[in-house]
DNA sequence: GCATCTGCTGGGCACTATGCCTAGCGGTCG
DNA sequence: CGACCGCTAGGCATAGTGCCCAGCAGATGC
């Protein structure tokens, strides 16, 4: 579950040129094919890597408005309410939490005004009591791992 | 920028199944080849597929333990703030965003105890006025696009 | 009505990568 | 000391890739 400098390595270099293959990282790498495949795999099983899906841009689906609404539930609603949240496309991640709120989700949206469609479905549902949302304007980092991956890895 | 339902079949099937090539995906979407491989070109260049990087789950590199983060800052000082978290590996995103908050971070930690230093080490900064973090118990809903491009493939 | 353009098809080609194998070699550990 | 593990280096058959072409249907423009 710990990864050395090589899984870190490969982890980087696939971050950022994921088209090239095995063969084309064995040698960027400096190391042979076989230890590049075996690597991966154990990357693979380890859980590291979950998979090399594609990234999609939900602005240029046209979605290009985001936002974060933390959301406040009726005890012992909270079954019913993920699955209301499940079935809107909009709502692209979901976590419960500690603190104020009892979930948090991130939305998108065709426009400020389709926001407020998009609101309306998620919290118009019972079991839901507060609803507070937060409009993304600026996105200084976009979601990184290879910092993390780094330090992970030499250490 | 809009997208036919082919294209969403295929964003679909390559979510589904990363490893198959363009020759394996053609088969399974019954078109041709260079169908296939103009539909992803397209794709890409408009901007709706970024890329293929591999997704690392942060919980397998040791890090299990997810917050988010609503920060307040000083006026004027959201430029030095920005490039002061960019430094740190555990804050894996970063929005700017209306809203009782200025900004709001995900970060992650090796264990609560280390989410502490965490966050010592991102409100430990001059602008930055007030802090607080929920932390992520259950995540009922991973980052997700498939039902958002089949939303959008559909009109 | 006719020419043009675009997107898809179906095929052919050389080249490259893949999956899978073997043998050897230097470490570590009981 | 022997067993084991990870890495190297190579070979081989198969499959996929990138790139080409000609043909064809539907939409668009004159």
């Amino acid at each position: 579950m710990a990864i050395d400098h090589l899984d870190g390595r490969l982890i980087t270099l696939l971050a950022r040129e994921p088209r090239i293959g095995v063969l084309e990282a064995s040698r960027r790498l400096g190391v042979a094919r076989g230890t590049v495949q075996a690597r991966l795999d154990r990357l693979q099983s380890n859980g590291v890597i979950r998979g090399f899906g594609p990234e999609v841009d939900p602005a240029a689906l046209g979605y290009p408005v985001t936002a974060f609404a933390t959301l406040e539930i009726k005890q012992g609603q909270g079954a019913v309410v993920r699955a209301h949240l499940t079935t809107v496309p909009e709502v692209l991640e979901l976590h419960t939490t500690t603190g104020h709120g009892d979930m948090l989700c991130r939305l998108v949206a065709r426009s400020n005004a389709d926001l407020q469609r998009v609101i309306d479905r998620v919290v118009g549902f019972d079991g839901i009591v507060r609803a507070s949302t937060a409009i993304v304007m600026e996105n200084p980092v976009p979601l990184r791992i290879i910092p993390l991956v780094q330090q992970a890895s030499e250490d």
